[in-house]
DNA sequence: TGGCTATAGGTAGCCTGGCAACATGTATGA
DNA sequence: TCATACATGTTGCCAGGCTACCTATAGCCA
C-alpha cells in the first residue's frame, strides 16, 4: 500500500482503535495491524508523533502506567474524540463514495 | 471534505477520468466535479501540476490543439497508463477495505 | 467602450504530516 | 552475552495539494 494514501486518514483510524478500550502507543500499532489483516506496519515516527498531536487537538487523553517494569503511556478517547470519530466516519463514507464513483470501472 | 484526504488517490483520479476520452486539463477539472456530484472542486494549481508530473512519469500523453480561438492541451492516457491505473484501482480496493475494516461500525 | 464572466493555461512558494533514521531503556530467553 | 521483543520518543526530509498569483481569448451586457 502506498505511503502517502495514508495522508489525512491516519487520525481517523487511530481513534476509532481505542474507541472501545484504552491502549498505549506500540498497542495501537499492533491493533492497527491486527485490525487490518497485517496492511497497516506502522512505524513508531508515525505514530508517537500522531498521538501527541491528537491529544493536544483535545481528541485523546493519556496517563502514565507501569506493567512489568516497563513505562506505558495508555491512551483514552475524550468525548471531544468521540464526535470527532464520528465526525471522520461520516467524512471517510463520503469521500470512499466520491472515489469508488469516480474510479468507476462499473 | 478534508483537504489532505485526497494525498496519494488524486492521480487514480485523473487517470480514471481520461480513460475512456481524452481531456484538456480544464475539462478534467469539470469531469471529476461531475462525476463526484460535485464534491470535488479542484483548483487549477492541483489539477496542472498533476497532469504534468502524470505525463513525465509517462502516464499520459498530450498534445496542442486550438477551439474558438482558445488553446488547449488535451492528455490521453497511454499504455503505461492504463495498466497505472488498473494497478490503483487494486490498491484502492485494498486501501478502502482496509479503513472501513478499521473503522469498524461494519 | 468598458467590464464581467467563462474558458483555458500556467507557476512560485507555503505547509502539512507520514516516514526513515536515530536514540534510549527494560525484560526475557537462548 | 547477545539477540529479540517490548516500549517511548525526536529530528529532519520531502512529496504533493493548495493558495495566490499571472496571462490570454471569447462573448455578452450596459
Amino acid at each position: 500500500m502506498k505511503a502517502d494514501a495514508l495522508r489525512g486518514h491516519l487520525d481517523s483510524l487511530i481513534l476509532a482503535v481505542v474507541e472501545k478500550q484504552p491502549l498505549h502507543g506500540y498497542a495501537i500499532i499492533e491493533a492497527l495491524s491486527a485490525r487490518s489483516g497485517g496492511e497497516l506496519d506502522l512505524p513508531t515516527g508515525t505514530i508517537y508523533p500522531a498521538l501527541r498531536r491528537l491529544e493536544k487537538a483535545g481528541y485523546l487523553d493519556s496517563s502514565w502506567s507501569e506493567v512489568g517494569g516497563r513505562k506505558r503511556r495508555t491512551y483514552e478517547l475524550s468525548s471531544a474524540g468521540r464526535s470527532a470519530l464520528a465526525a471522520h466516519r461520516q467524512e471517510w463514507r463520503t469521500f470512499a463514495k466520491v472515489v469508488s464513483g469516480v474510479l468507476g470501472e462499473a
